[in-house]
DNA sequence: GTCATACTATGATAAATATCATAATTTTAA
DNA sequence: TTAAAATTATGATATTTATCATAGTATGAC
């Protein structure tokens, strides 16, 4: 993990855009200023159930999992988050700690800006307070109502509800690399490993894609989102 | 249902707190006289999915649940929600329209508040705008981690949960009268109707609970607790 | 009160999913 | 480069849960 300050530079920055409708100039300034960049590896752990929140943090590249680890049980994901999401909105306003871990599915950068600067431009300024707000109900909306969704299909629909969710939602293309094992794809739907392999290994026969190890590619998605959609 | 308008006069209202701690008694008067309280007898709909979001709406007294009713398939509850708590405030602000349905599962009463003078509230007072964020997020935060907390058990254990939610977390007693019918229970828990009265007759089988009809007596909690973290 | 309707209950059976076992393949670390 | 570890894969079997069938019970409308 590497740490670097940085100005506000980068294009489409949800916050960023915040900010200029909303807040003056010297404010941003400080948030700005006080801004850390850290730069993580696939596979680095960005957050830890049960530390402090110190941060308000948002994904500028790569691609994270939020997700609960039971005592030596299986986890369970939560959400992908992609960039521009807001890693840590969950919990920020509402707890000290946070109870639910973050961990880079690829190499990612995420912007940590002071907790207590936001938290000032919400009492100072009602409009961003109101964006914010919209935005961690949103957030929160998809997690429940995407959870919803998931829970009513067998496991046949579930494993093509999430390709069809990377290959639409994340990658934009019928071809991609699963950010994903197999036991991770588990955790996410709530099945286990064995099941989610055979399903996809049922998918590759039945000609709706074709798996070269994490590699897929989707050839017949009507039929896989009829899968999605009825199973 | 039975409209009125009314003077801000509830003890223990967590609006009213906020209020009181934060905004100008100007504001509190302009949002007390437009407050409009509403009754319903149990089975109402209070709101349904689909509808535009007018108020901001939380519950006075009563219980009610929170469901989505998919086409002709089950339901499924989101949540219960008790006397205080926000009853829409998954998505008020940050969407037009409903995506969930509430019902009343008791005689309940709701307050709703003017969803425009709410929202310039939070625009001209911080300390109000963080009291709102941070039980929004709460809100999202139970709902999250209850439902992860379900979905790691199996069927014994989620009945054994629902059964100790009520009693602790509801109604405060070993004795209680179920406000959901099996079918609903159900519907909270995500396994079929058959398998609930299946799992109810167990546990009176071996001694963890009395049943009479929605009468529920719990004899053995620690025992049900067991259950419910380890099934 | 009586009939219709919904709810509760239970058994039998089918279907879905988990678990266990084993092996091939890929990745990681020394 | 090679051995160890993790991941992917598949089959056999056990367990869990859903579905179907049927009946008793409670509830509400008239």
């Amino acid at each position: 993990m590497k740490e670097a300050l940085n100005k506000c530079d980068c294009e489409k920055c949800d916050v960023k855009e915040m900010f200029y409708k909303n807040v003056e100039a010297q404010y941003i300034e400080i948030v700005c200023n006080t801004k850390i960049e850290k730069a993580f590896k696939k596979g680095d752990m960005i957050i830890e159930e049960g530390k402090p929140i110190e941060s308000f943090i948002y994904l500028k590249s790569g691609l994270v999992k939020l997700y609960k680890q039971g005592e030596d049980e299986k986890g369970q994901i939560i959400i992908i988050a992609k960039p521009f999401d807001f890693v840590n909105l969950l919990s920020v306003f509402s707890d000290t700690n946070y109870n639910y871990s973050v961990t880079a599915l690829e190499d990612s950068v995420t912007c940590h800006l002071d907790l207590d600067h936001i938290k000032n431009m919400i009492r100072t300024n009602g409009e961003f307070a109101l964006s914010v707000m919209k935005k961690i109900s949103k957030v929160s909306d998809t997690i429940i109502l995407e959870s919803l969704t998931i829970r009513k299909k067998n496991i046949h629909g579930r494993v093509a509800y999430i390709l069809l969710f990377f290959a639409d939602q994340i990658y934009e293309d019928k071809y991609f690399e699963l950010p994903l094992n197999r036991r991770e794809i588990a955790e996410f739907i709530g099945k286990t490993t064995e099941n989610v392999i055979r399903t996809l290994s049922e998918f590759r026969r039945d000609g709706l894609i074709k798996i070269f190890g994490k590699s897929i590619e989707i050839i017949d998605k009507e039929k896989l989102q009829q899968v999605s959609d009825f199973g």
